[in-house]
DNA sequence: GCCAACGTTGGC
DNA sequence: GCCAACGTTGGC
């Protein structure tokens, strides 16, 4: 199973507001490299929840894929910001994928922290310059990062959906 | 194919 | 709100 992580402004879209909806589908990501990895996701992958943009950033929660990627509708919506004109309906350029809630971090743990962390100096997340939204998490680094952050490994071996 | 201009992201 | 980093666009 291969793990993730996902950007998220929660003053538009927090980990709680997951947790509310249920299922969301992940739409709106307009970047290649982002939407290359959301193809690569498969149903039942775990993916950090990271709040972005936001006074103390840092990963809130654990959600899993729910559905893998299939066309985002928003590019073909012309009132979206995220309609895209050259996107071929036949070959549609953006993919998303569904996601839900799986576990609320028991320990927020915050860029800030995440930094002092030598195992993970490696994630893109913490690398200078980076600006991705979706990201590869290497079983390692999600192993250490669940840890700090309360989860027994118990609390991951969910069954699967 | 180069690269300057521009837009966006996201930490601070 | 500032600005560094980075991706994209488009003229040439």
């Amino acid at each position: 199973m291969a793990h993730w992580l996902l950007k998220s402004e929660p003053d538009v879209f927090s980990f709680a507001d997951l947790q509310r909806a249920g299922v969301e589908p992940w739409n709106g990501v307009r970047n290649y490299q982002a939407r290359n990895f959301l193809r690569q996701m498969a149903v039942n992958d775990l993916c950090f929840f990271y709040h972005s943009s936001t006074k103390v950033p840092g990963v809130a929660g654990v959600a899993r894929v729910r559905r893998a990627a299939y066309p985002d509708n928003l590019q073909f919506e012309p009132s979206s910001p995220y309609f895209d004109a050259g996107s071929p309906p036949d070959n549609p350029r953006w993919s998303m994928v569904d996601v839900a809630p799986l576990t609320e971090l028991p320990r927020f743990l915050s860029l800030d922290e995440l930094r002092g962390v030598p195992e993970l100096g490696g994630l893109r997340l913490v690398q200078k310059g980076n600006r991705l939204s979706v990201l590869p998490v290497s079983d390692e680094e999600f192993r250490v990062i669940a840890e700090l952050g309360g989860l027994t490994l118990d609390a991951l071996n969910v069954h699967p959906v």
